[in-house]
DNA sequence: CAATGTTATGACACCGGTTACCATAGGTGA
DNA sequence: TCACCTATGGTAACCGGTGTCATAACATTG
């Protein structure tokens, strides 16, 4: 049984089971319809250089024994992984999970595969991370969110190890191609327009964290829209958090024990929105009509809350797929200077209404 | 340029930046080395047929060059496909993140790799789906989250493709192993000692569709947890709705308007649970004073939603990372008969308190 | 000291596909 | 009839690793 050379091998890791055993290959339609592997090749990948009568012949015969081409095999001869990765931070699970759909309804009729690598942008050798990723797993290509997007060191670095990625990003980054862009100033403009036109004038912003360029963005279009209305975004009530619950929560207990308390907030994410929620309450407050609140992202939670809030949508989901096609579309070398344009749209409910003070 | 074999292939889809290009192979390291490949397999799979002298000089050009073993041509060679392939189609993006964040942890440490199959089980041939994605991409193993874990044809078919799988399931499967089983019976029951501790006599329970078994599950642990108290859980006061928000509000709100409406109701998931909120609002009852609700799954709403949702709290993560650690096991062999249990436990916040009439 | 075992290494075929190049058969034009 | 082209398909090498088996050098045993 243990041959001598089986030992090779360190313990015994005795490869049962592996999803692979006793396999049609190419070698055995070749021989059956007594024709060449090569032929049986040209016939897999749509070769016109094969007659219809052996084409007709060898396709019943693939057909009959159900011969699908390992793709290991053909990943190994084309010199290709047939792997497109993706590389993300974004705490959101609604977010990661839409993205991921997105891609795979791109991939689902391609011979690509997805395959996940969270990071953690807090590590400071994150880097190293992905890259490691890369040089291990040889993706044909990476997609890349916010906030791993933004990183433009990082891009530089797939681009040295030759590696194909878009990027999914709200902001000018130092390469203006292979991205997917979403406006998130316009979406803030329109979410600060809402607001001034309902009569706000005491307006407040909590944004997300510097190191997030897309809380940057946000800030800046919502200023530039409340400009608009010749309304000022006060710097004593523009704070910053961390784009999480809690921090919501503190940033808008902070601006609501004020004596002059803001009429109208708006939260770089709904995170952080319904956080505000939490800290109007235990002020004594009722949203809409002594607090109005505008978040952003839409999630699932927005339209469940009481009242349901106000808030920015992207199509995260078609971003993903566009992303992918895009991505699909690079590999084959066709397209590598494109960027594809998201705008948000805000979607009003109940969170706001005219200012009562 | 284009030689004439070149037209093999129907259009001109060049195969340009593949991501691999240029690498340093086995056969340059041999050659560098003066040692024949095998002897460089020999090092990289940590043979210990190496002599010591041998292995140093191997490892300091290997290091020196760079050079990682394309895991193509490992896995064509070694006749696996290090993937692992998860097929769910919980709609809880929560769910799925942490669980494919608890695969990935367990698998980070190997070469294996996550792929993501999301299926629709109201589409009549998904069974098909998952069969066609076996069969095309060969996956070393697979892992089932409910509700695909409880179709035991399923299993059966990747029985016969040969293909190993773990099941996350919360009930008895028609194979009695390789399975992580949640007690979401006892999970209920928790509830349900939690309410009749509190003094409610009129409970209610909104359990998931007939489809999931886990829906049968929760409200079989539910009564008998009832039971220890002399309470019977009345079938009037037993609801079926669909996991979701908005079946959750319909449920609540034919309870709700009933003249002897219940005083606590216990629903299946989270999603149903804040669905209560919304019905309890719109009937002008408040949380808890006149109207106790618990949930189950803990999403990340629960804690955010006024008042806090005291609910039933699954580790999802540590779970993912079970089940692909016992496939990893499986898949060499090691122990085919195993059965993980996980216990949830009840977390108790705002949403309960003691019944006032 | 011969017989035997053990260790370290290499030659070679193979995994299941691919491409590069070549060989043939049949049809065409001169 | 001969030279020439095109359609078709075969052979061999290759992608980058692996297993099998042979062998040389050295150690152990009777």
């Amino acid at each position: 049984m243990a041959s001598k050379e089986n030992s090779d091998r360190p313990s015994g890791l005795d490869d049962i089971g592996t999803g692979i055993e006793g396999r049609v290959t190419i070698n055995d339609i070749a021989r059956l319809a007594n024709v060449s592997k090569k032929t049986v090749s040209r016939i897999i990948n749509r070769s016109p250089l094969v007659s219809e009568d052996t084409r007709k012949r060898v396709e019943a015969i693939i057909a009959e024994h159900g011969f699908r081409p390992d793709p290991q095999a053909r990943a190994l001869a084309f010199r290709k992984s047939y792997l497109i990765g993706l590389a993300y931070d974004n705490p959101s699970p609604q977010y990661v999970v839409n993205i991921q759909r997105g891609i795979l309804d791109a991939l689902s009729v391609t011979d690509y595969q997805l395959v996940l690598q969270p990071v953690d942008r807090t590590n400071p050798n994150y880097q190293e991370e992905i890259c490691l990723f890369v040089e291990r797993h040889r993706p044909s290509g990476m997609i890349m969110p916010p906030s791993v997007s933004e990183d433009d060191a990082l891009a530089h670095k797939l681009e040295e190890l030759g590696c194909n990625y878009v990027r999914i990003a709200s902001v000018e980054l130092d390469e203006p191609y292979r991205m997917i862009r979403t406006q998130d100033a316009e979406g803030a403009a329109q979410a600060a327009r809402h607001l001034a036109t309902l009569g706000h004038k005491r307006i407040a912003h909590i944004h997300g964290p510097k190191s997030f360029r897309s809380a940057h963005e946000r800030l800046y279009g919502f200023r530039n829209g409340l400009a608009e209305f010749g309304i000022e975004l006060e710097s004593s009530l523009t704070l910053e958090a961390g784009y999480t619950f809690d921090s919501g929560v503190q940033a808008a207990d902070n601006l609501l024990s004020r004596a002059k308390r803001p009429t109208a907030i708006f939260a770089g994410n709904d995170e952080m929105a319904i956080g505000i929620y939490t800290s109007a309450r235990k002020a004594g407050l009722s949203v809409p009509e002594d607090l109005s609140i505008v978040g952003f992202d839409d999630t699932p939670m927005a339209a469940r809350i009481w009242p349901q809030l106000t808030t920015v949508k992207l199509p995260i989901r078609e971003m993903g797929q566009e992303a992918a096609t895009r991505l699909l579309e690079q590999l084959r070398g066709e397209n590598t200077k494109f960027v594809k344009e998201f705008t948000p749209e805000i979607i009003v409910r109940q969170s706001t209404a005219r200012p009562n003070s």
